[in-house]
RNA sequence: GCGGGAGUAGCUCAGUUGGUAGAGCAUUAGCCUUCCAAGCUAAGGGUCGCGGAUUCGAGUUCCGUCUCCCGCUCCA
């Protein structure tokens, strides 16, 4: 399904405005634009192909044929990956005083996993069915096969009791009955083998118990199984060079813990009063077993995180906030509002009192971009039972001791950049003045967000015109990532920035040299206007600054 | 993991019944000077995803394998 629809420019108005602002000679050609508009299947390979061609995105180690769900940034990549984390940390922590950041280590003691529900939670022996296709917990498969066993006893038993009535001796009757001894052997026996595979991690001995006890498919009643494999989602490796003196450790698997295990040195260090948040932007790693979706879903990536701690019975309040200023902040970078939609949990983890996720419009659907949850006291109370350190606030005008509660707000990083590429990557049909038309592929990036903020282009590569341009760019480098290009036709080299998202270009004429005077050009409207050298610092500051994004916030 | 599709130059692709690897765009250099891509000249760039088999000879046939995409599954 392809559609399609006119988006003509209000321009006048605003050649109107940067009159009046700027007092500046409009000197652009009107032109149509036509945002031409596709099916989403076709938009997502488009960006892509795009990111990968335009130095934003390459699958890792792409020469040795890549490897599966990781992915590099590459030069403009980490410029808007960097811009968007100075937006993020300077909403959160320079705009707050009572937030502050750390930056924990991924490598953490392994207890800490046991005491976050990861190790148990992210451990599971998984065995599919070849026929079927469906997937279970190995253990599951066995220990519903011993209930079975079980409930032919309880069969036997009630037989018994309906036989004999008050005469029945059930001890008796269990410890002396044949069909009831042999269907207790085999629980002894299957249930025996099932503890000490677990235990030793035997996989192979986890299968040969479902081939042994013929257990078949509960749905196809098929006993074709593949192998048992363990499908742990932390990446371990070992801390000690040597095998045998080494221990095992995990990559975290989420930077909350970071946090919550540095809550008191920062409390105390800080000397930081309830409520406080501390903030955190860092790797994080998983095994997913299917990472699909580009850089949706990576085994390596990167979280910004932050943890607010309150006095209990107030969290509810502190997520409200909290959820409405995230709100905000997505909105401040201006992608298309209907392309966000907001989603309470009705269905809770277990360690929240309240969840709502901030989801995004992806080219695949609408995809969770960041949770904001009240986790209530479950985790500085799981750390002071498994560390044994005391993990508590002192309130000094109450006189109270208790254990914070937390308010949550942990968002995708990758996620975030994928969402800006995705509502910024534009292909538009512009009406020529002869009539022609002619497509351009633009990345419309929140300027203050733009991996490069300006280009600075000589109108030729003589008469001068490249080294009034350097001199230009020498200048303004200091307060805005620059890029200076003198190679083709002026045309040619305004797409190029446009295809990377540059939002304004400025171009050297002969008339420069004269009148120290050049042309701007807007990337989203292609309106070019005259100022003054002179005014650039000022007129570019005005627009691609960190402070205007923040300014929508606070 | 299962099923389907794909892999040839940076990109998009062509490559006949097996006979020495091609185009357009892009890149680089030079010419031309032009405010919205595709002017002229030249050059560079590929062991056809990887490995094996058949054959005198494989981009092409067969087997294996890796990676990517879509769906299912799994996961928060």
């Amino acid at each position: 399904m392809i559609l399609k629809r006119f988006d003509i420019f209000t321009l006048p108005l605003i050649i109107l405005f940067d009159i009046i602002t700027f007092s500046t000679i409009f000197v652009g050609i009107i032109k149509k634009i036509k945002i031409i508009y596709m099916a989403q299947d076709d938009l997502f390979k488009k960006l892509i192909a795009h990111t990968k061609e335009y130095g934003y995105i390459f699958p890792s180690s792409e020469i040795y044929d890549g490897l599966s769900a990781v992915y590099d940034y590459g030069q403009y990549g980490v410029e808007l990956k960097n811009n968007i984390k100075q937006f993020w940390w300077e909403a959160m922590v320079k705009m707050h005083e009572n937030i502050v950041g750390i930056d924990s280590a991924i490598f953490m003691h392994p207890d800490i996993w046991k005491a976050s529900g990861h190790v148990g939670a992210f451990n599971d022996p998984l065995i599919d069915n070849k026929d079927s296709k469906k997937r279970y917990r190995a253990d599951d498969l066995i220990e519903e096969h011993i209930a079975k066993y079980q409930a032919k006893i309880d069969k036997d038993v009630e037989k018994g009791q309906n036989k004999f009535g008050d005469a029945f001796n059930k001890e008796q009757f269990l410890a002396t009955n044949q069909n009831v001894l042999r269907n207790q052997e085999k629980i002894n026996e299957i249930s025996g083998r099932l503890t000490k595979a677990l235990t030793t991690d035997d996989l192979a001995e986890l299968k040969q118990i479902i081939v042994d006890c013929e257990i078949a498919d509960p749905i196809s009643g098929s006993k074709n199984w593949t192998d048992v494999r363990q499908f742990n989602l932390m990446f371990e490796t070992q801390l000690g060079s040597t095998a045998d003196g080494a221990s095992k450790i995990y990559l975290r698997p989420e930077t909350a813990q970071g946090i919550f295990v540095n809550y008191l040195n920062v409390q105390k260090s800080g000397r930081m009063k309830i409520p406080f948040g501390i903030a955190q932007i860092g790797k994080a790693f998983r095994n997913e077993i299917v990472a699909r979706q580009f850089i949706f879903r990576m085994r390596e990536f990167e979280q910004m995180e932050m943890q607010f701690f309150v006095k209990p019975g107030t969290e509810l309040e502190w997520f409200e906030h909290w959820k409405n200023l995230r709100i905000k902040w997505h909105k401040a970078m201006g992608l298309p509002e209907e392309k966000y939609r907001f989603h309470k949990h009705d269905k809770l983890a277990h360690y929240a009192n309240a969840a709502f996720d901030i989801e995004f419009e992806f080219p695949f659907g609408f995809k969770e971009l960041e949770g904001i949850h009240s986790r209530t006291d479950f985790d500085l109370k799981q750390h002071q039972e498994f560390s044994g350190k005391k993990l508590q606030f002192f309130d000094p005008e109450s006189g109270e001791s208790f254990i914070p509660y937390v308010v949550e707000t942990s968002v995708g990083l990758d996620r975030t950049f994928l969402s800006i590429l995705s509502g910024a990557y534009c292909e538009e049909e512009i009406k020529k003045e002869n009539g022609e038309s002619d497509t351009r592929v633009v990345l419309r990036i929140p300027p203050a967000l733009a991996p490069i903020k300006l280009a600075v282009l000589p109108l030729i590569k003589k008469d001068g015109l490249p080294e009034k341009a350097r001199e230009i760019i020498d200048e303004l480098k200091f307060d805005f990532t620059c890029q200076y290009d003198e190679k083709d036709s002026i045309g040619r080299r305004y797409r190029r920035q446009d295809a990377i998202g540059t939002p304004y270009c400025i171009t050297i004429d002969h008339d420069t040299l004269k009148d120290n005077m050049v042309t701007i050009r807007d990337r989203d409207t292609m309106v070019q206007e005259r100022v003054k050298i002179s005014d650039l610092t000022k007129i570019l500051e005005e627009k691609v600054s960190m402070r205007k994004l923040l300014k929508k916030i606070f």
